[in-house]
RNA sequence: GCUCCCAUCGUCUAGUGGCCCAGGACGCUGGCCUCUCACGCCGGUAACAGGGGUUCGAAUCCCCUUGGGAGCGCCA
């Protein structure tokens, strides 16, 4: 019966992406959780990058994904820039200690060499699927002689490391959110180790280093679980320690299908592109497939005290981005008035005058997501060139010549002192509500909807006013 | 095919045998903001997958069915 937790080390979690691709919702949620763990506990969030796949492995990657952790705040504190006691931190690196221990694990018959090829391989295993037999190595080459493997050896045949299983045993342990796990040998097939290029393979290379970085919590993806045995198996075997597993569900699409773009799933570059801020992002995650009490936004100590594997649901999460959305908002109207601004963009600084900042900011603030809407708003207010919305038209045509002859007069006399505007257009015309603010704000702003027009007429200004009541 | 995980409103979830003819949030929707829309505030809408047990009592425990997910790779 095996043995699991570690005691009385320091805390630590990591993240170990595969530096593929740009990083998404689904990895980040995983970084994230792990952040938070390790910061609650005032732990180490290590950092690894798990780059053995030397051609797909680029460097462009491992600085995209790091450059997203940062801005979304996750800053691990042992790995790549960060340093550290265990390092290299990128797989690539770490070829010699690999080494060493394929070479414990041979010298001791616990992993032998596997002649079999890829295709026969593919074949076998195409073979026991049809004869509805779980689809595992045979262990063809497990019982090979030494002669015969010296042979082989001598004729430079191509072979790959597997590590040997032994059959009829079970491996338990607990899963920090699932609870205990029980698995049988049985049904895990001798396993490959190491390539026959010699580079590690994942099942090895991941939990070597969790053991020898001294990780004591792995918080992954569910996809994980069953794999979990095989790693424990290699741990005991070589005498490493083993880490907590915790394996949190999936996150789905729409569809109900594992995230991936066609299902909305965008890159966090892409959100960080469209204006998506941080505090929005995290917010979410933590809340996908997690709960907490408070409704309201959290900063990241704020997510971090109150995060708790036991508030994990076990099942696969649905990714909406509708509630993405409301959190963005959220951050929005939180973020202190020049990180507002900042947050804008260039395009919007330079249409916006110096001192109108602060006014256009607090104006349109509760009214806008993006940098986007900040923009549309900000060309609205400060530029010539107005887009009349059909129905804004509509509205305006309805409330006639006289209506907007009226309101002109009402400038000239009140300025940009919409109250009072509107009040003499209410008096004159004998128009109130929805027939009096839309026709107005039709045209000065050619929508039907925004910020509160006592806020932006004195951004627009008398002059511009003028001519835009001028219909 | 085999093994494992999972199943409460449309979505994220609370709920660990009685406090639940099920609570919160998002969405949607109604009202209010002594005159528009939006923002904001206050209400409403809507769920225990199905069937068997166990129990005085089940969303909560057990079994089966159904449905979803994962793993079984010289991918990570």
């Amino acid at each position: 019966m095996a043995s699991f937790t570690m005691t009385a080390r320091p805390f630590k979690t990591r993240f170990a992406p595969s530096p593929t691709g740009l990083l998404h919702l689904g990895n980040i949620r995983t970084a994230l959780f792990n952040f938070l763990l390790a910061r609650q506990a005032q732990g180490t969030f290590l950092l690894r990058l798990e780059d053995t796949d030397a051609l797909r492995g680029h460097e462009k990657y491992a600085r995209a994904l790091e450059q997203d952790l940062r801005w979304l705040g996750l800053a691990w504190n042992e790995g790549p820039e960060a340093g550290g006691q265990h390092g290299p931190y990128a797989q690539s690196e770490r070829g010699s200690i690999y080494k060493e221990y394929f070479a414990a694990l041979e010298s001791r018959g616990l992993a032998y060499p596997c002649f079999c090829s890829e295709h026969e391989l593919a074949i076998a295993r195409k073979t026991a699927l049809a004869a509805h037999r779980p689809p595992r190595y045979s262990g063809k080459c497990r019982a090979l002689l030494p002669q015969e493997v010296q042979a082989r050896f001598a004729r430079a045949e191509p072979a790959t490391l597997r590590f040997r299983v032994e059959e009829g045993k079970t491996v338990e342990f607990e899963d920090k959110v699932r609870g205990w796990q029980v698995f049988s040998t049985d049904d895990i097939g001798d396993y490959v180790i190491r390539r026959s290029d010699g580079t590690p393979a994942f099942f090895f290379c991941n939990a070597i280093d969790d053991a020898l970085m001294e990780v004591t919590l792995v918080v992954r993806g569910e996809d994980h679980l069953t794999n979990t045995p095989r790693q424990i198996l290699l741990l005991q075997a070589l005498g490493l320690p083993l880490p907590d597993y915790a394996h949190i569900a999936l996150v789905v699409g729409a569809d109900g299908a594992p995230l991936s773009k066609r299902s909305g799933s965008k890159s966090v570059q892409e959100l960080r592109a469209s204006g998506f801020l941080p505090l929005a992002i995290n917010n979410y995650l933590a809340r996908l497939g997690h709960t907490y009490d408070a409704n309201a936004l959290m900063s990241l100590n704020a997510l971090a005290e109150n995060f708790g594997l036991s508030r994990l649901g076990r099942a696969p999460a649905r990714y909406d981005e509708t509630q993405l959305m409301h959190w963005q908002h959220e951050a929005v109207l939180h973020l202190p008035s020049e990180s507002l601004w900042t947050w804008m963009g260039e395009a919007v600084h330079t249409l916006v005058p110096m001192e109108k900042r602060e006014e256009f900011t607090a104006a349109v603030r509760a009214n806008i997501s993006f940098p986007a809407d900040a923009l549309r708003w900000a060309q609205i207010v400060f530029t010539d060139q107005l887009v009349v919305s059909h129905a804004a038209r509509e509205a305006m045509t309805t409330a006639g010549q006289e209506f907007f002859a009226t309101a002109r007069q009402a400038l000239e006399k009140h300025g940009a002192d919409f109250k009072a505007v509107s009040e003499t257009l209410r008096q004159t015309r004998a128009v109130s509500g929805k027939a009096l603010f839309q026709p107005l704000r039709a045209a000065l702003m050619g929508e039907l909807d925004g910020p509160e027009m006592a806020k932006l007429l004195p951004l627009i200004g008398v002059e511009r006013a003028r001519k835009r009541l001028s219909i």
